[in-house]
RNA sequence: GCGGGUGUAGUUCAAUGGUAGAACGGCAGUUUUCCAAACUGCUCACGAGGGUUCGAUUCCCUCCACCCGCUCCA
């Protein structure tokens, strides 16, 4: 059996954690709290590294997507739209004779546990009464604490977006295709907690909601949907064109992501995919692709291979979660195009009314499904599909929605390694390097004064520090041996340490002005002038 | 929520029905000290609450947390 050695993988992780900053219990001097983890000051670093990183890749180095930055309290009204509301507090029942749990409303369907020939509700376990089982965390607006004033966590962050979908989009002046990209707290009251930062109760996302035109949009504007080759992992990334449908965009999306996460350190051979099956996936949804990541603690399929857990899911969504909020609010969330409009009008007429008729029938099954009535239903599809012909339609969506401590988790795995070294004496002692990629590691270069006592010394390294500071996160540690402040700093994870000696003082007079640059990862030793040392560090943390 | 396991310094471990030791770490100091050097000194723990007992870290109960399995995972 391997799970103990997986095990024991975890258990270090989790132990440097503790022992070096990266990762707290939650109030832990009461006990702890299920499910709730804090960040201490490596990790703090560490995931602002890695959100800022997410902004800077998915907005500000793109015309295309926008921020924002909504609250975690919102109308209750949103979770009713988008869902949760109903399917966040499925009522349970369990099983006190075969300890199993079922959905109240399935104990028909389901077949027991221990007597597969009968249904649960017709078996003679033990049952208790149904329980509501509500995922999202309650809290009250306002002092009266009424059911008028119940309102939520957000479970996720994305329904913002959608709710501010015209806002977003007439402020930034976008027009679809763009995205809107957010960062912040999600909460959810998880049945289980488990495997350290993975699942917890209050946890963080990064999503990105990409608006794209409906694939009868692309075909009456281009003529045909294009379906474009995925790059190899070593060409250059596509460049978006406008005659891309929802499964180009899908591809797109899952390929920029897997760049991201490799341009942090993560190797393509840690990740895993999964491509939801028609079961697994939402009624609504197209498509999702699921980018893992193979974490210590993660499950092998029948061959030995690990499998991997989620740390992104790239969804197709179609015009679901638009749709839903015109429906539940009542304000329209479609847009206007012109090149629709003026494209429409010269369609052959057999070409615009597949067109019209394909929009009509995804309108309507969406509406169908949705639980409205078969007549308002086709009378809505109907509306809908001659709104096309005006130039209007409901964007579809891509979502690429990743969770920031599922990533730091990863980024941990990834980093952690240790050698076994053994002395002239027999004494062997293990040392822990953490190899983070230079632009997510907490702190980007150590400052050492080879000695303390040496007040020249350490005023040199003090002016290096300060010269640094600005530009990066800095390190200064005099305490100790050098090599144990190496060591510290290779737990940290620093890539670069500078060392400041005589021969900095002048002592050996080529040597002036020049400082010891020494590697993480291998130890490897170099001489920098003091004056090279900036612009030398900062082409390699960005 | 169910079943199993675990809970002793910051970390990894030890011992004990008579209130706990070590290693490593951390802090301070000495040292022209470049890979956890050496030496000196110091700091830090029985998850919480009850019970049994003259006395509980040790036995019992409850709770909390962590790990594993089941369940759940929009």
């Amino acid at each position: 059996m391997a799970e103990p050695r997986e095990n024991l993988q975890m258990e270090k992780i989790v132990s440097l954690c503790k022992r070096r900053g990266f990762v707290f219990q939650s109030s832990e001097i009461y006990g702890g709290i299920n499910g709730f983890w804090d960040y201490g000051p490596l990790g703090a670093e560490l995931k602002r590294n890695v959100k800022e990183l997410w902004w800077q890749a998915m907005t500000r180095q793109r015309d295309d997507v926008a921020g924002l930055e909504a609250t975690i309290l919102m109308s209750p009204k949103i979770w009713e739209a988008s869902g949760h509301v109903a399917t966040f507090s499925d009522p349970m029942i369990d099983c006190k004779t075969c300890k199993g749990r079922f959905r109240a409303d399935q104990t028909g369907e389901i077949s027991c546990p221990q007597k597969p020939s009968q249904c649960v509700q017709q078996c003679h376990g033990e049952k208790t009464e149904a329980r509501a089982f509500n995922l999202m965390f309650q809290t009250y607006v306002g002092p009266t604490a009424t059911a008028e004033d119940l309102a939520y966590l957000r479970p996720e962050t994305a329904q913002a977006i959608f709710a501010q979908f015209k806002n977003v989009m007439e402020t930034a002046r976008q027009k679809v295709p763009f995205g809107i990209a957010q960062v912040g707290k999600a909460f959810r009251n998880e049945v289980t907690p488990r495997n350290f930062i993975f699942r917890s109760r209050e946890f963080e996302q990064m999503e990105l909601e990409f608006f794209i035109k409906p694939d009868e949009v692309i075909e009456a504007i281009h003529g045909a949907v294009a379906t474009p080759e995925i790059p190899g992992p070593d060409s250059p990334a596509l460049e978006p064109q406008p005659n891309w449908g929802w499964q180009a965009w899908h591809q797109y999306w899952v390929e920029e992501r897997v760049r991201f996460y490799q341009g942090i350190g993560l190797d393509r051979s840690t990740l895993g995919f999964h491509r939801q099956t028609p079961q697994e996936l939402a009624h609504y949804a197209r498509a999702c692709t699921d980018i893992l990541f193979k974490f210590p603690f993660s499950k092998k399929d029948e061959q030995g291979n690990v499998i991997g857990d989620e740390l992104e899911g790239v969804a197709a969504r179609s015009d679901f979660d638009l749709s839903q909020h015109q429906r539940f609010s009542g304000k329209p969330m479609g847009v206007f195009d012109d090149e629709l409009r003026a494209a429409w009008a010269k369609l052959p007429k057999e070409k615009s009314d597949d067109l019209w008729r394909r929009y009509y029938e995804n309108r309507k099954n969406y509406l169908l499904k949705s639980g409205v009535e078969a007549e308002p239903a086709s009378r809505q599809a109907t509306d809908d599909a001659n709104g096309l012909a005006k130039g209007q339609y409901i964007p579809h969506v891509i979502e690429p929605s990743a969770g920031v401590d599922r990533l730091i988790l990863a980024l941990l795995a990834n980093a952690y390694s240790e050698t076994t070294e053994t002395d002239d004496k027999g004494k062997s002692e293990t040392r822990v390097t953490m190899r983070f990629h230079p632009r997510v590691a907490p702190i980007k270069v150590g400052v050492l004064p080879l000695l303390k006592n040496k007040p020249d010394i350490v005023k040199k390294a003090l002016e290096i520090r300060d010269a640094l500071r600005p530009w990066m996160n800095v390190f200064y540690d005099e305490a100790g041996s050098i090599g144990r402040r190496y060591a510290r700093q290779d737990e940290a994870g620093t890539p670069f340490c500078v060392t400041i000696d005589f021969d900095t003082l002048g002592e050996n007079p080529e040597r002036l002005d020049t400082v010891t640059l020494r590697y993480r990862d291998d130890g490897r030793q170099e001489r920098l002038k003091i004056s090279e040392l900036r612009d030398w560090l900062l082409a390699r943390i960005r």
